[in-house]
DNA sequence: CGAAACATCCGCCACT
DNA sequence: GTAGTGGCGGATGTTT
């Protein structure tokens, strides 16, 4: 079994602790999520106050960080308030023991004052980038990156970003399935799309362009009127039917076909929201046989009717 | 709704 | 030895 370390600095941001919790301290083993330990860590053991008002219970001391797999360190209330050197030193010999560790947003603070991240590159958030850089000349600060990776050691930027970069994590651990599982289970999308640009040294996290599966996702989307079979696909992706599938789900953690209907559905919500064009039609159009097939499936995945779904939407559009 | 036809998925294994 | 590939066949899911 893998054991996360939460590692808790006094005053520690409330929701990077929550976000560490739902993503590594809830067994979703009935899902296929492999069970995780996820520890939590103080200086010493005992009680740790958390901004708000709440307060932690570190069942470990330091020490205990080095029998962890991977260490998590939230950012604190105060981004810049003293951090105890005997934290620092804990961070030292996590990466000495070479165990990945994540900082999340002011976590990277943290990271800096041990000097694990010089001549690394980092990020944090987007408030305190300036001073971090102005403070930690050697480390480089990439102000833009939703988390960057660098070696085992890893930093998020602000807040919510920590969601992005603790699943990143689970699907370098687990695979892409697992973390889309974790993902739809925490009802946010598995990674962040648009806008952002995400900077990893190494494995990129899927369907950031470029790689033939990629390619083909972007011919599929365009061609979602027509009947596709994912032999069509593996052909135009210029692989065996084996190995497009295999690297498909690496990638995007669902299998083609999956992946298609889903694709599918998704076009059909957008056509339905402009009320346009009847149920039939709207089916046509995304490439399903029949608006039978369409209302199956599209049940299961927005969890209402195609026809309630449109006059949801119309009804919102009166006001 | 159920049955038959069809497509997809995934473990296994040989091969490079 | 390790990593990636791809063929095969039975289990599973989807379409008609």
């Amino acid at each position: 079994m893998r054991t996360v370390g939460l590692f808790l600095l006094p005053d520690a941001r409330a929701f990077e602790v929550g976000v560490a919790v739902e993503v590594w301290g809830i067994d979703r083993q009935d899902d296929g999520v492999p069970r995780t330990e996820l520890r939590t860590v103080g200086v010493t053991a005992g009680p740790v106050p958390l901004t708000n008002g709440l307060s932690a219970l570190a069942t470990h001391a330091a020490a205990a960080l080095l029998d962890c797999d991977l260490v998590l360190v939230p950012g604190r209330e105060d981004s810049f308030a003293p951090v105890p050197p005997e934290a620092l030193d804990a961070v030292r010999a996590v990466v000495a023991a070479g165990i990945p560790v994540a900082s999340l947003c002011s976590g990277a603070v943290v990271l800096a004052r041990s000097g694990v991240l010089d001549g690394r590159r980092a990020t944090t958030h987007w408030r305190i980038a300036d001073r971090l850089a102005a403070e930690h000349p050697a480390v480089r600060v990439e102000p833009d990156a939703l988390f960057v990776g660098d070696g085992a050691v890893w930093t998020s930027a602000g807040t919510a970003a920590a969601i992005d970069l603790c699943l990143h994590l689970v699907r370098s651990t687990f695979g892409a399935g697992v973390a889309a599982t974790v993902a739809r289970r925490m009802v946010t999308p598995p990674h962040r799309s648009g806008g952002q640009r995400q900077y990893v040294e190494t494995p990129v996290p899927a369907a950031a362009g470029g790689t033939p599966i990629a390619a083909v996702q972007d011919w599929a989307r365009r061609h979602l009127d027509r009947p596709l079979t994912v032999a069509e696909l593996a052909a135009r992706a210029g692989m065996s039917d084996r190995t497009f599938a295999r690297r498909f789900v690496a990638e995007s953690g669902r299998t083609p076909a999956q992946w298609l209907l889903h694709e599918r559905v998704v076009r059909s919500q957008r056509l339905l929201e402009q009320g346009e064009l009847t149920v039939e039609r709207v089916a046509t159009r995304c490439g399903f046989a029949s608006a039978g097939v369409l209302r199956t499936h599209f049940r299961r995945v927005v969890g209402t009717t195609p026809a309630g779904y449109q006059r949801t939407f119309a009804a919102r559009a009166q006001r």
